[in-house]
DNA sequence: CGAATAGTGTCTGTTAGACATTATCGA
DNA sequence: TCGATAATGTCTAACAGACACTATTCG
């Protein structure tokens, strides 16, 4: 029937989730054009069909273009897309979404919890909601949040950083069992005392297999819903 | 920096999955129109931006348009893109994907089990491999499958759906706890005998406050990776 | 030594799967 | 009665979570 390939929006658009003081937090950025200048967002921009390979290429560009930010993981979450989100008229997003440990990040980066929001233009409220629930869902039952960690770090590091994406305590031998199981770290030689006066924790890091793939368990972390 | 909407192509297209002789099959429709015109490909069509409320309704009215069918299920899978996938150029595929019952399909459907496809054009297979990869992880931990069977079916039947999606046999009795501890199935006071010679089965159906939501398991059917 | 946190051993309740038993049909 | 499949009871092994105990640092 019709042919008309009609005129419509297609941009990229990145949540990028770190920590911030034991809570998820969303990077935005202040609009550099209309409509919403000056607003704070989330990173996006037009695909450029002259030079992106792809929408995650295209993803990767924007962020690095806007923020200087290489995220070592970055997937697709999902297409937004319909004729109000925008007011310039249909459009379509398609959003992906990164992690990073909160000191990877720029100082004058412009960071906010994500359960306490700024007000966003288009539907970008919506579209972190969905970022959040996925990495929610998905550490859950995989090493995801690993890639919230630095380099190196401890196991109670690691756990206090599963507990805060989950929102609850999370069994400490389970836990190790689980890590354990998993096989994705290797313990480092040296340790991290960092003065504190206790018993020094041993340092991790994730083995090269695993540097850009998540591990799966198969029940899960805690038996949550 | 640039600011060129660019021109690329936005379309929507839809993997059906249901069951045939015990096996997914993916429908398939002989294309209408240039590239590719008349090989069996994926239903799918323009976005259209004077009439669709969004990806979802578009994939609907597609679906609807091009075979008749109108799904109980349907859900975005994921966006493909790219500059080589589509002859035309640069593109951009809002895929969706819907289950349905073998027997509510019309006679003359074209279907080709997943694991047997023909030469598809455009990504296509790689669509429907992605399409058959997330309905068998989400049939691990949640009511998916009851969708590829009608209104009315059996725990056997039921079961035997599951064994077809995952593809390996389920344990009869946890198989039947969980179902049981879902809760949303409720028997219908008719059975079925079929006339075979044995027991017949207890007939259900799906609860109404599950019939447009998938029911969640916090551990699996079977204790898969 | 005492405080504090890391790391481990062990017990217990829960859950999944195997197996056996009973139930109910047609022939 | 027999064959076949549905439905259920029960035992066991695996696993998660709770708790307690040991280890190691600083002051």
């Amino acid at each position: 029937m019709h042919e008309t390939p009609a005129s419509l929006i297609c941009t990229v658009d990145v949540v990028l989730l770190t920590l911030q003081e034991g809570a998820l937090a969303v990077l935005l950025q202040r609009r550099e054009r209309e409509p919403f200048k000056a607003a704070p967002a989330l990173p996006g921009g037009y695909i450029h069909v002259d030079e992106d390979a792809g929408a995650a290429a295209a993803a990767v560009r924007v962020l690095r273009d806007k923020t200087g930010i290489v995220s070592p993981y970055l997937e697709q979450l999902a297409t937004f897309s319909g004729p109000v989100r925008d007011p310039r008229g249909w459009s379509v997003s398609i959003v992906y979404y990164a992690l990073l440990p909160g000191n990877a990040l720029p100082a004058d980066a412009l960071l906010a919890p994500v359960d306490r929001l700024p007000q966003l233009p288009f539907d970008h409220a919506a579209i972190v909601a969905r970022a959040v629930d996925r990495v929610r869902t998905k550490s859950q039952y995989s090493s995801l949040p690993v890639y919230l960690c630095g380099e190196r770090f401890t196991l109670p590091q690691l756990q206090g950083v599963y507990e805060a994406v989950l929102g609850e305590p999370v069994n400490k031998v389970s836990f190790r069992r689980k890590v354990e199981e998993l096989g994705m770290l290797e313990p480092i030689e040296g340790e991290l005392s960092s003065g504190a006066a206790n018993r020094p924790a041993q340092l991790y890091r994730l083995r090269k297999a695993f540097r850009q793939t998540l591990s799966i368990t198969g029940r899960g972390l805690n038996g949550r819903s």
